[in-house]
DNA sequence: GTAATACCTAAACCTAACTTTAGGTCAAGC
DNA sequence: GCTTGACCTAAAGTTAGGTTTAGGTATTAC
């Protein structure tokens, strides 16, 4: 059992948040004594979830949702797992659409080096969108879809 | 040369937020005949550059930066090629944290197959976190880091 | 007994990135 | 001549995810 102060250190998450997570219905089974929250390892079990939902770019109310599904019990297994294969679907179609991002912006590093080099854009813009080195007409493409 | 209706239809965008990108600075240059807005090529390009640094979770007043430099002409190509590599970096290292999070909800999407399998969690309570198959252990390590 | 700490709540505030609203101009079609 | 549609501005409103503020309780330290 630890207070919220101890889990603001071992997270290294301000007090406010885990009280603002608290308040939207984060911990939906936290115990109190006389008013005092006791976080137990259901807790900090929790926190960990949240931590990795909000990276994948889950909403507050969607953890919440998955939040009381557990303190449903067994009859929402299945909830559950969609909830996380609906969001696996979504981080692997983000990271499809970050390599796209990352074509571009190498794109952009090659072309302002070319334009350094040259001192102007003039030899770069003549060479568009057509005649550019191969492995750069690559990045190129997929920086215009 | 563009009205502001033809550049929402083009790019999908509406016509509120291309206006807001003009209040924020995004098009430094961009002309106008009595009032209204003619989005030329360079507009165009600056929007097609825009929707990828957003994508690259770059803030509009950054974005705004090198709009100005751009503006500014040739002595500022090595601010630009910086901020590219630096933008480049990021998304680099965001791509990483997201294969992490990927392992996490493939871990957990191996879990409540289980669970629904078992009926309940106590078989994978048993098993945690030193006797799962090697192929998801490693998923469990990432998840838990 | 009083001062410092650690906890509590409700409510106001904050920021980014838009969107909506209210009111106005101007050209084309009927 | 008047209505419709496409443009314009300034300012207020919206949403998510917190943070800050103001005021209160309860325990420990001197």
């Amino acid at each position: 059992m630890y207070t919220i102060g101890q889990v603001s250190e071992m997270f290294g998450l301000p007090i406010s948040t885990l009280r603002y997570y608290d308040k939207e219905g984060l911990f939906p089974n936290i115990e109190r004594t006389s008013g005092i929250r006791k976080f137990s390892d259901v807790e900090i079990e929790a926190i960990r979830i949240i931590e990795c939902l909000k990276n994948s770019g889950m909403e507050i109310k969607d953890i919440k949702k998955f939040m009381q599904w557990c303190a449903e019990g067994s009859s929402t297994y299945l909830k559950r797992k969609e909830l996380f294969e609906k969001r696996q679907k979504a981080v692997e179609e983000e990271i499809t659409q970050m390599q796209k991002t990352l074509d571009m912006l190498r794109f952009k590093c090659w072309y302002y080096e070319q334009a350094i080099k040259d001192g102007n854009e003039d030899h770069l813009n003549e060479m568009l969108p057509n005649h550019l080195p191969s492995d750069i007409q690559k990045l190129y493409n997929h920086a215009h879809e």
